[in-house]
DNA sequence: TGTACATCAGTGAACGCGCGTTCACTGATGTAC
DNA sequence: TGTACATCAGTGAACGCGCGTTCACTGATGTAC
Protein backbone atom coordinates (compact mmCIF):
# COMPACT_ATOMS: atom_id res chain seq x y z
CA UNK A 1 0.00 0.00 0.00
CA UNK A 2 2.57 2.37 1.18
CA UNK A 3 5.24 0.88 -0.52
CA UNK A 4 5.99 3.72 -2.75
CA UNK A 5 7.04 5.66 0.90
CA UNK A 6 9.31 2.51 1.38
CA UNK A 7 11.18 2.89 -2.02
CA UNK A 8 11.19 6.64 -2.84
CA UNK A 9 15.25 6.09 -3.28
CA UNK A 10 14.83 3.24 -5.77
CA UNK A 11 11.77 4.43 -7.30
CA UNK A 12 11.76 3.81 -11.21
CA UNK A 13 10.70 7.59 -12.14
CA UNK A 14 13.88 8.26 -10.01
CA UNK A 15 16.44 7.16 -12.40
CA UNK A 16 19.96 5.97 -11.07
CA UNK A 17 22.59 7.80 -11.99
CA UNK A 18 25.37 5.27 -10.17
CA UNK A 19 23.91 2.13 -10.73
CA UNK A 20 27.50 1.12 -9.60
CA UNK A 21 27.37 -2.40 -11.54
CA UNK A 22 26.19 -2.01 -14.20
CA UNK A 23 28.57 -3.78 -16.35
CA UNK A 24 28.38 -6.82 -14.77
CA UNK A 25 24.49 -6.20 -14.49
CA UNK A 26 24.35 -5.87 -18.12
CA UNK A 27 26.01 -9.31 -18.47
CA UNK A 28 23.97 -10.99 -16.01
CA UNK A 29 20.70 -9.82 -17.88
CA UNK A 30 22.63 -10.73 -21.12
CA UNK A 31 23.17 -14.26 -20.08
CA UNK A 32 20.00 -15.10 -18.52
CA UNK A 33 17.90 -13.84 -21.56
CA UNK A 34 20.15 -15.99 -24.31
CA UNK A 35 19.83 -19.04 -21.83
CA UNK A 36 15.65 -18.25 -22.17
CA UNK A 37 14.91 -17.25 -25.41
CA UNK A 38 18.22 -18.58 -26.93
CA UNK A 39 20.43 -16.29 -29.59
CA UNK A 40 18.13 -15.20 -31.98
CA UNK A 41 15.74 -14.32 -29.14
CA UNK A 42 18.63 -11.59 -27.90
CA UNK A 43 18.76 -7.92 -28.52
CA UNK A 44 20.47 -5.24 -26.75
CA UNK A 45 17.25 -3.33 -26.10
CA UNK A 46 15.68 -6.12 -24.84
CA UNK A 47 18.98 -6.50 -22.05
CA UNK A 48 18.93 -3.04 -21.23
CA UNK A 49 15.11 -3.78 -20.27
CA UNK A 50 15.78 -6.71 -17.92
CA UNK A 51 18.22 -4.64 -15.93
CA UNK A 52 15.97 -1.66 -15.26
CA UNK A 53 18.18 0.71 -17.56
CA UNK A 54 17.68 2.97 -20.57
CA UNK A 55 18.28 0.97 -24.17
CA UNK A 56 21.60 3.54 -24.41
CA UNK A 57 23.22 2.40 -21.18
CA UNK A 58 24.68 -0.28 -22.42
CA UNK A 59 26.57 1.30 -25.71
CA UNK A 60 28.78 3.04 -22.63
CA UNK A 61 30.29 -0.08 -21.40
CA UNK A 62 30.49 -1.88 -24.60
CA UNK A 63 30.62 0.35 -27.36
CA UNK A 64 27.78 -1.99 -29.49
CA UNK A 65 26.05 -5.11 -29.33
CA UNK A 66 29.16 -7.00 -30.23
CA UNK A 67 31.18 -5.98 -27.74
CA UNK A 68 28.47 -6.78 -25.01
CA UNK A 69 28.38 -10.48 -26.49
CA UNK A 70 31.99 -10.84 -26.74
CA UNK A 71 32.42 -10.17 -23.16
CA UNK A 72 29.99 -12.99 -22.38
CA UNK A 73 31.66 -15.20 -24.54
CA UNK A 74 34.82 -14.51 -23.09
CA UNK A 75 33.58 -15.81 -19.85
CA UNK A 76 31.93 -18.24 -20.92
CA UNK A 77 35.58 -19.35 -22.31
CA UNK A 78 36.98 -18.23 -18.91
CA UNK A 79 34.30 -20.73 -16.77
CA UNK A 80 34.42 -23.28 -19.16
CA UNK A 81 38.49 -23.50 -18.01
CA UNK A 82 37.54 -23.65 -15.02
CA UNK A 83 35.24 -26.59 -15.25
CA UNK A 84 37.61 -28.66 -17.22
CA UNK A 85 40.37 -27.41 -14.68
CA UNK A 86 38.63 -28.93 -11.66
CA UNK A 87 37.51 -32.07 -13.37
CA UNK A 88 41.26 -32.70 -14.12
CA UNK A 89 42.27 -34.54 -10.76
CA UNK A 90 43.06 -37.66 -9.89
CA UNK A 91 43.43 -40.19 -11.50
CA UNK A 92 45.16 -42.48 -14.56
CA UNK A 93 46.07 -40.60 -17.71
CA UNK A 94 42.76 -42.25 -19.13
CA UNK A 95 40.17 -41.71 -16.39
CA UNK A 96 41.63 -37.57 -16.43
CA UNK A 97 40.49 -37.59 -19.95
CA UNK A 98 37.50 -38.73 -19.47
CA UNK A 99 36.47 -36.83 -16.95
CA UNK A 100 37.67 -33.52 -18.60
CA UNK A 101 35.36 -34.92 -21.23
CA UNK A 102 32.36 -35.24 -19.16
CA UNK A 103 33.19 -32.15 -17.94
CA UNK A 104 33.17 -30.47 -21.28
CA UNK A 105 30.21 -31.71 -22.49
CA UNK A 106 28.32 -31.00 -18.73
CA UNK A 107 29.21 -27.61 -19.20
CA UNK A 108 27.71 -27.29 -22.83
CA UNK A 109 24.44 -29.42 -21.27
CA UNK A 110 24.37 -26.91 -18.24
CA UNK A 111 25.07 -23.42 -20.19
CA UNK A 112 23.54 -24.21 -23.84
CA UNK A 113 22.98 -21.13 -25.48
CA UNK A 114 26.11 -19.39 -23.81
CA UNK A 115 27.90 -22.46 -25.50
CA UNK A 116 26.39 -21.92 -28.62
CA UNK A 117 27.56 -17.92 -28.35
CA UNK A 118 31.14 -18.91 -27.78
CA UNK A 119 31.03 -20.30 -31.27
CA UNK A 120 29.02 -17.61 -33.24
CA UNK A 121 31.96 -15.83 -34.23
CA UNK A 122 29.45 -13.71 -36.46
CA UNK A 123 28.18 -12.06 -33.67
CA UNK A 124 31.35 -11.54 -32.32
CA UNK A 125 34.99 -9.65 -32.02
CA UNK A 126 36.90 -12.01 -32.64
CA UNK A 127 40.23 -9.77 -32.26
CA UNK A 128 39.28 -9.08 -28.74
CA UNK A 129 42.25 -10.07 -27.50
CA UNK A 130 40.47 -11.34 -24.12
CA UNK A 131 38.22 -13.65 -25.78
CA UNK A 132 41.25 -14.47 -28.27
CA UNK A 133 43.29 -15.95 -24.99
CA UNK A 134 40.06 -17.12 -22.89
CA UNK A 135 39.45 -19.28 -25.77
CA UNK A 136 43.07 -20.64 -25.79
CA UNK A 137 43.06 -21.33 -22.37
CA UNK A 138 40.00 -23.27 -22.17
CA UNK A 139 41.95 -25.62 -25.09
CA UNK A 140 45.21 -25.61 -23.70
CA UNK A 141 43.68 -27.51 -20.14
CA UNK A 142 42.00 -29.75 -22.82
CA UNK A 143 45.66 -29.94 -24.69
CA UNK A 144 47.94 -30.69 -21.77
CA UNK A 145 45.87 -33.38 -20.51
CA UNK A 146 45.42 -34.90 -23.55
CA UNK A 147 49.85 -34.79 -24.09
CA UNK A 148 50.54 -35.58 -20.94
CA UNK A 149 50.50 -38.78 -20.59
CA UNK A 150 52.37 -40.99 -22.36
CA UNK A 151 52.89 -38.51 -25.47
CA UNK A 152 55.49 -39.30 -27.29
CA UNK A 153 58.73 -36.50 -28.28
CA UNK A 154 57.12 -36.26 -31.51
CA UNK A 155 53.80 -35.04 -30.10
CA UNK A 156 55.12 -33.31 -27.81
CA UNK A 157 56.71 -30.86 -29.46
CA UNK A 158 54.91 -30.17 -32.86
CA UNK A 159 52.42 -27.34 -33.10
CA UNK A 160 49.06 -29.16 -32.88
CA UNK A 161 48.64 -32.56 -31.47
CA UNK A 162 46.28 -34.82 -33.18
CA UNK A 163 45.21 -36.78 -30.13
CA UNK A 164 44.27 -33.24 -28.55
CA UNK A 165 42.05 -32.57 -31.79
CA UNK A 166 40.76 -35.56 -31.65
CA UNK A 167 39.47 -35.97 -27.95
CA UNK A 168 38.23 -31.87 -28.53
CA UNK A 169 36.42 -32.56 -31.46
CA UNK A 170 34.56 -36.19 -30.18
CA UNK A 171 33.34 -33.94 -26.93
CA UNK A 172 32.33 -30.89 -29.26
CA UNK A 173 30.84 -32.79 -31.46
CA UNK A 174 28.83 -34.62 -28.87
CA UNK A 175 27.66 -31.61 -26.88
CA UNK A 176 26.64 -30.18 -29.91
CA UNK A 177 24.82 -33.00 -31.56
CA UNK A 178 23.21 -33.29 -27.56
CA UNK A 179 22.38 -29.78 -27.61
CA UNK A 180 20.84 -29.28 -31.63
CA UNK A 181 18.39 -32.62 -30.40
CA UNK A 182 19.92 -35.22 -32.37
CA UNK A 183 19.25 -37.56 -30.04
CA UNK A 184 15.95 -36.41 -28.99
CA UNK A 185 14.39 -32.56 -28.92
CA UNK A 186 12.01 -33.52 -25.70
CA UNK A 187 12.90 -31.36 -22.16
CA UNK A 188 16.21 -33.23 -20.83
CA UNK A 189 16.63 -35.88 -23.61
CA UNK A 190 20.30 -34.47 -24.54
CA UNK A 191 20.82 -34.85 -20.74
CA UNK A 192 19.72 -38.40 -21.04
CA UNK A 193 21.52 -39.01 -23.58
CA UNK A 194 24.79 -37.28 -22.00
CA UNK A 195 23.92 -39.90 -19.18
CA UNK A 196 23.57 -43.21 -21.29
CA UNK A 197 25.60 -42.52 -24.28
CA UNK A 198 28.30 -40.75 -23.67
CA UNK A 199 30.87 -42.67 -21.36
CA UNK A 200 30.86 -45.67 -23.73
CA UNK A 201 31.25 -43.29 -26.55
CA UNK A 202 34.35 -42.03 -24.95
CA UNK A 203 35.92 -45.64 -24.76
CA UNK A 204 35.96 -45.09 -28.41
CA UNK A 205 38.48 -42.36 -28.07
CA UNK A 206 41.90 -44.01 -28.12
CA UNK A 207 44.05 -41.78 -26.34
CA UNK B 1 20.27 1.16 -76.54
CA UNK B 2 17.49 -0.52 -78.07
CA UNK B 3 17.81 -3.87 -75.77
CA UNK B 4 14.61 -2.72 -74.04
CA UNK B 5 13.10 -3.65 -77.72
CA UNK B 6 14.80 -7.05 -77.46
CA UNK B 7 13.83 -7.43 -74.16
CA UNK B 8 9.59 -6.82 -73.66
CA UNK B 9 9.08 -10.24 -72.72
CA UNK B 10 11.30 -10.43 -70.32
CA UNK B 11 11.37 -6.62 -69.03
CA UNK B 12 11.17 -6.16 -65.58
CA UNK B 13 8.16 -4.21 -66.08
CA UNK B 14 6.17 -6.91 -67.11
CA UNK B 15 5.51 -8.93 -64.75
CA UNK B 16 5.93 -12.93 -65.42
CA UNK B 17 3.36 -14.22 -63.44
CA UNK B 18 4.18 -17.72 -64.21
CA UNK B 19 7.47 -17.89 -63.65
CA UNK B 20 7.26 -22.34 -63.84
CA UNK B 21 10.00 -23.50 -61.14
CA UNK B 22 9.79 -20.36 -58.85
CA UNK B 23 10.35 -23.11 -55.98
CA UNK B 24 13.30 -24.21 -56.91
CA UNK B 25 14.48 -20.69 -57.63
CA UNK B 26 13.85 -19.33 -54.70
CA UNK B 27 15.49 -22.06 -52.29
CA UNK B 28 18.49 -21.94 -54.98
CA UNK B 29 18.42 -17.82 -54.18
CA UNK B 30 18.46 -18.65 -50.55
CA UNK B 31 21.29 -21.27 -50.85
CA UNK B 32 23.55 -18.46 -52.69
CA UNK B 33 22.58 -16.02 -50.07
CA UNK B 34 23.51 -18.27 -46.91
CA UNK B 35 26.72 -19.12 -48.02
CA UNK B 36 27.62 -15.93 -49.19
CA UNK B 37 26.21 -13.75 -46.08
CA UNK B 38 25.97 -16.26 -43.90
CA UNK B 39 22.99 -17.60 -41.63
CA UNK B 40 22.75 -14.00 -39.68
CA UNK B 41 22.60 -12.37 -43.12
CA UNK B 42 20.07 -14.62 -44.31
CA UNK B 43 16.29 -12.34 -44.96
CA UNK B 44 12.70 -13.32 -46.91
CA UNK B 45 13.13 -10.37 -48.75
CA UNK B 46 16.97 -10.59 -49.98
CA UNK B 47 15.96 -13.88 -51.08
CA UNK B 48 12.47 -13.12 -53.48
CA UNK B 49 15.03 -9.85 -54.64
CA UNK B 50 18.20 -12.20 -56.00
CA UNK B 51 15.08 -14.52 -57.47
CA UNK B 52 13.92 -10.99 -59.22
CA UNK B 53 10.38 -11.72 -57.58
CA UNK B 54 7.44 -9.77 -55.69
CA UNK B 55 8.45 -9.71 -51.41
CA UNK B 56 5.35 -12.09 -51.17
CA UNK B 57 6.00 -14.47 -53.91
CA UNK B 58 7.90 -16.57 -51.43
CA UNK B 59 4.69 -17.23 -49.01
CA UNK B 60 2.78 -18.77 -51.72
CA UNK B 61 5.16 -21.49 -51.94
CA UNK B 62 6.79 -21.91 -48.61
CA UNK B 63 4.01 -20.21 -45.92
CA UNK B 64 6.48 -18.40 -44.22
CA UNK B 65 10.52 -18.03 -43.77
CA UNK B 66 10.63 -21.29 -41.52
CA UNK B 67 8.87 -23.21 -44.70
CA UNK B 68 11.75 -21.92 -46.81
CA UNK B 69 14.81 -22.58 -44.26
CA UNK B 70 12.98 -25.98 -43.54
CA UNK B 71 13.30 -26.93 -46.99
CA UNK B 72 16.33 -25.86 -47.65
CA UNK B 73 17.61 -28.10 -44.27
CA UNK B 74 16.13 -30.48 -45.82
CA UNK B 75 17.85 -30.83 -49.00
CA UNK B 76 21.00 -30.54 -47.18
CA UNK B 77 20.19 -33.55 -45.30
CA UNK B 78 20.22 -34.77 -48.65
CA UNK B 79 22.86 -34.10 -50.35
CA UNK B 80 24.54 -35.32 -47.45
CA UNK B 81 23.36 -38.49 -47.00
CA UNK B 82 24.24 -38.93 -50.94
CA UNK B 83 27.75 -37.91 -49.93
CA UNK B 84 28.27 -40.63 -47.39
CA UNK B 85 26.62 -43.29 -50.08
CA UNK B 86 28.93 -42.15 -52.12
CA UNK B 87 31.69 -42.45 -50.02
CA UNK B 88 30.92 -45.81 -48.70
CA UNK B 89 32.86 -47.86 -51.64
CA UNK B 90 35.45 -50.78 -51.68
CA UNK B 91 38.04 -51.28 -49.04
CA UNK B 92 38.06 -52.89 -45.09
CA UNK B 93 35.48 -51.82 -42.58
CA UNK B 94 38.23 -48.94 -41.17
CA UNK B 95 38.61 -47.78 -44.48
CA UNK B 96 34.82 -47.28 -45.17
CA UNK B 97 34.35 -45.51 -42.10
CA UNK B 98 37.65 -43.21 -42.61
CA UNK B 99 36.37 -42.76 -45.85
CA UNK B 100 32.63 -41.60 -44.64
CA UNK B 101 34.20 -39.21 -42.16
CA UNK B 102 36.01 -37.79 -44.51
CA UNK B 103 33.43 -37.08 -46.76
CA UNK B 104 30.98 -35.71 -43.69
CA UNK B 105 33.70 -33.39 -43.22
CA UNK B 106 34.23 -32.38 -47.23
CA UNK B 107 30.48 -31.80 -47.50
CA UNK B 108 30.78 -29.20 -44.08
CA UNK B 109 33.36 -27.48 -45.36
CA UNK B 110 32.65 -27.67 -48.56
CA UNK B 111 28.76 -26.02 -47.42
CA UNK B 112 29.21 -24.12 -44.66
CA UNK B 113 26.56 -21.91 -44.08
CA UNK B 114 24.14 -24.55 -45.30
CA UNK B 115 25.62 -27.32 -42.74
CA UNK B 116 24.95 -24.50 -40.04
CA UNK B 117 21.40 -23.96 -40.82
CA UNK B 118 20.71 -28.01 -40.89
CA UNK B 119 21.39 -27.96 -37.26
CA UNK B 120 19.81 -24.18 -36.19
CA UNK B 121 16.64 -25.78 -35.58
CA UNK B 122 15.60 -22.73 -33.77
CA UNK B 123 14.53 -21.23 -37.30
CA UNK B 124 13.29 -24.42 -38.59
CA UNK B 125 9.72 -26.91 -38.38
CA UNK B 126 11.21 -29.35 -37.25
CA UNK B 127 8.13 -31.31 -36.99
CA UNK B 128 8.15 -31.16 -40.55
CA UNK B 129 8.39 -34.48 -41.86
CA UNK B 130 10.39 -34.16 -45.16
CA UNK B 131 13.20 -32.85 -42.59
CA UNK B 132 13.18 -35.30 -40.15
CA UNK B 133 12.98 -38.13 -42.44
CA UNK B 134 16.19 -36.53 -44.41
CA UNK B 135 17.82 -36.18 -41.02
CA UNK B 136 17.47 -40.01 -40.33
CA UNK B 137 18.28 -41.17 -43.45
CA UNK B 138 22.11 -38.87 -43.00
CA UNK B 139 21.97 -40.80 -39.90
CA UNK B 140 21.60 -44.17 -41.04
CA UNK B 141 24.03 -44.24 -43.68
CA UNK B 142 26.94 -43.41 -40.68
CA UNK B 143 25.21 -45.65 -38.74
CA UNK B 144 24.97 -49.09 -40.86
CA UNK B 145 28.53 -48.75 -42.01
CA UNK B 146 29.51 -48.09 -38.14
CA UNK B 147 27.50 -51.47 -37.05
CA UNK B 148 28.08 -53.34 -39.96
CA UNK B 149 31.51 -54.67 -40.17
CA UNK B 150 32.55 -56.25 -36.87
CA UNK B 151 29.43 -55.36 -34.81
CA UNK B 152 28.37 -57.77 -31.88
CA UNK B 153 25.27 -59.19 -31.26
CA UNK B 154 24.34 -56.99 -28.52
CA UNK B 155 25.20 -53.57 -30.41
CA UNK B 156 23.46 -55.10 -33.52
CA UNK B 157 20.03 -55.28 -31.35
CA UNK B 158 20.31 -52.23 -29.26
CA UNK B 159 18.33 -48.92 -29.98
CA UNK B 160 21.59 -46.08 -30.63
CA UNK B 161 25.00 -48.03 -30.85
CA UNK B 162 27.87 -46.44 -29.48
CA UNK B 163 29.96 -46.93 -31.93
CA UNK B 164 27.91 -44.82 -34.56
CA UNK B 165 28.07 -41.81 -31.86
CA UNK B 166 31.38 -42.03 -31.28
CA UNK B 167 31.81 -42.05 -35.07
CA UNK B 168 29.44 -39.27 -35.71
CA UNK B 169 30.05 -37.02 -32.92
CA UNK B 170 33.92 -37.09 -33.75
CA UNK B 171 33.63 -35.96 -37.27
CA UNK B 172 30.51 -33.52 -36.56
CA UNK B 173 32.94 -31.97 -34.04
CA UNK B 174 35.76 -31.66 -36.01
CA UNK B 175 33.36 -30.10 -39.00
CA UNK B 176 32.01 -27.77 -36.18
CA UNK B 177 35.26 -26.83 -34.40
CA UNK B 178 36.81 -26.57 -38.64
CA UNK B 179 34.06 -24.33 -40.02
CA UNK B 180 33.44 -21.99 -36.29
CA UNK B 181 37.55 -20.91 -36.42
CA UNK B 182 39.10 -23.13 -33.89
CA UNK B 183 42.46 -23.91 -36.20
CA UNK B 184 42.47 -20.54 -37.93
CA UNK B 185 40.04 -18.05 -39.18
CA UNK B 186 41.44 -16.83 -42.56
CA UNK B 187 40.42 -17.58 -46.16
CA UNK B 188 41.31 -22.14 -46.97
CA UNK B 189 42.54 -22.44 -42.90
CA UNK B 190 39.70 -24.85 -42.31
CA UNK B 191 40.05 -27.14 -45.48
CA UNK B 192 43.95 -26.97 -44.35
CA UNK B 193 43.43 -28.17 -41.18
CA UNK B 194 40.95 -30.91 -42.67
CA UNK B 195 43.60 -32.04 -45.03
CA UNK B 196 46.02 -31.91 -42.64
CA UNK B 197 44.78 -33.52 -39.28
CA UNK B 198 41.69 -35.32 -40.14
CA UNK B 199 43.30 -38.68 -40.77
CA UNK B 200 45.41 -38.59 -37.98
CA UNK B 201 42.47 -37.37 -35.87
CA UNK B 202 40.55 -39.98 -36.78
CA UNK B 203 43.53 -42.63 -36.11
CA UNK B 204 42.25 -42.09 -32.56
CA UNK B 205 38.62 -43.17 -33.35
CA UNK B 206 38.23 -47.02 -31.94
CA UNK B 207 35.72 -49.32 -34.09
C1' DT C 1 -12.90 -24.74 -82.92
C1' DG C 2 -14.46 -21.43 -79.84
C1' DT C 3 -16.08 -19.65 -75.55
C1' DA C 4 -16.87 -19.27 -70.45
C1' DC C 5 -15.03 -20.03 -66.33
C1' DA C 6 -12.21 -21.83 -62.38
C1' DT C 7 -7.75 -22.18 -60.67
C1' DC C 8 -3.28 -21.08 -59.94
C1' DA C 9 1.01 -18.15 -59.48
C1' DG C 10 2.56 -14.04 -58.68
C1' DT C 11 2.19 -8.64 -57.80
C1' DG C 12 3.03 -4.55 -55.16
C1' DA C 13 1.57 -1.38 -51.85
C1' DA C 14 0.88 -1.13 -47.16
C1' DC C 15 1.05 -2.41 -42.17
C1' DG C 16 3.19 -2.40 -37.80
C1' DC C 17 7.24 -3.77 -35.35
C1' DG C 18 11.46 -3.90 -32.82
C1' DC C 19 15.79 -2.98 -33.60
C1' DG C 20 20.80 -0.55 -32.92
C1' DT C 21 22.58 3.71 -32.55
C1' DT C 22 22.93 8.94 -31.93
C1' DC C 23 22.91 12.94 -29.27
C1' DA C 24 22.24 16.58 -26.27
C1' DC C 25 21.22 16.29 -21.61
C1' DT C 26 21.35 15.56 -16.34
C1' DG C 27 22.78 14.66 -11.98
C1' DA C 28 25.97 12.23 -8.80
C1' DT C 29 30.75 11.66 -7.35
C1' DG C 30 35.48 12.85 -6.57
C1' DT C 31 39.20 16.34 -6.38
C1' DA C 32 41.84 20.76 -5.83
C1' DC C 33 42.32 24.59 -3.36
C1' DT D 1 35.22 22.95 6.32
C1' DG D 2 33.44 24.91 2.19
C1' DT D 3 33.32 25.88 -2.64
C1' DA D 4 34.20 25.42 -7.72
C1' DC D 5 34.80 22.42 -11.12
C1' DA D 6 35.87 18.24 -13.95
C1' DT D 7 34.59 13.73 -14.77
C1' DC D 8 31.88 9.94 -15.07
C1' DA D 9 27.54 7.11 -15.61
C1' DG D 10 23.38 7.06 -17.16
C1' DT D 11 18.87 9.18 -19.47
C1' DG D 12 15.29 9.28 -22.89
C1' DA D 13 13.65 10.95 -27.10
C1' DA D 14 14.49 10.50 -31.77
C1' DC D 15 16.38 8.64 -36.17
C1' DG D 16 16.15 5.67 -40.01
C1' DC D 17 16.07 0.89 -41.35
C1' DG D 18 14.85 -3.57 -43.06
C1' DC D 19 12.09 -6.88 -41.82
C1' DG D 20 7.93 -10.64 -42.26
C1' DT D 21 3.43 -10.73 -43.36
C1' DT D 22 -1.32 -9.21 -45.19
C1' DC D 23 -4.45 -8.34 -48.74
C1' DA D 24 -6.93 -7.15 -52.60
C1' DC D 25 -5.48 -7.52 -57.13
C1' DT D 26 -4.05 -9.29 -61.95
C1' DG D 27 -3.13 -12.02 -65.63
C1' DA D 28 -1.83 -16.61 -67.51
C1' DT D 29 -3.10 -21.45 -67.90
C1' DG D 30 -6.07 -25.43 -68.07
C1' DT D 31 -10.74 -27.48 -68.48
C1' DA D 32 -15.68 -28.30 -69.68
C1' DC D 33 -18.93 -27.91 -72.91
Amino acid sequence: MNSDLNSVKTSPSQPNYHHGALRQALIAAAERLIEEKGLDGFSLRETARRAGVSPSAPAHHFGDVRGLLTAIATQGFEALAAALEAADAGGSHAERIRGQGIAYVGFALAHRAHFDLMWRKALLDTDDPDYAAAGRRAFLVLDQRARGGEASGAEKSGAVAAPSIACWAMVHGFARLAIDGAFGTGAGAADRAAEALLPAVLSHLRV
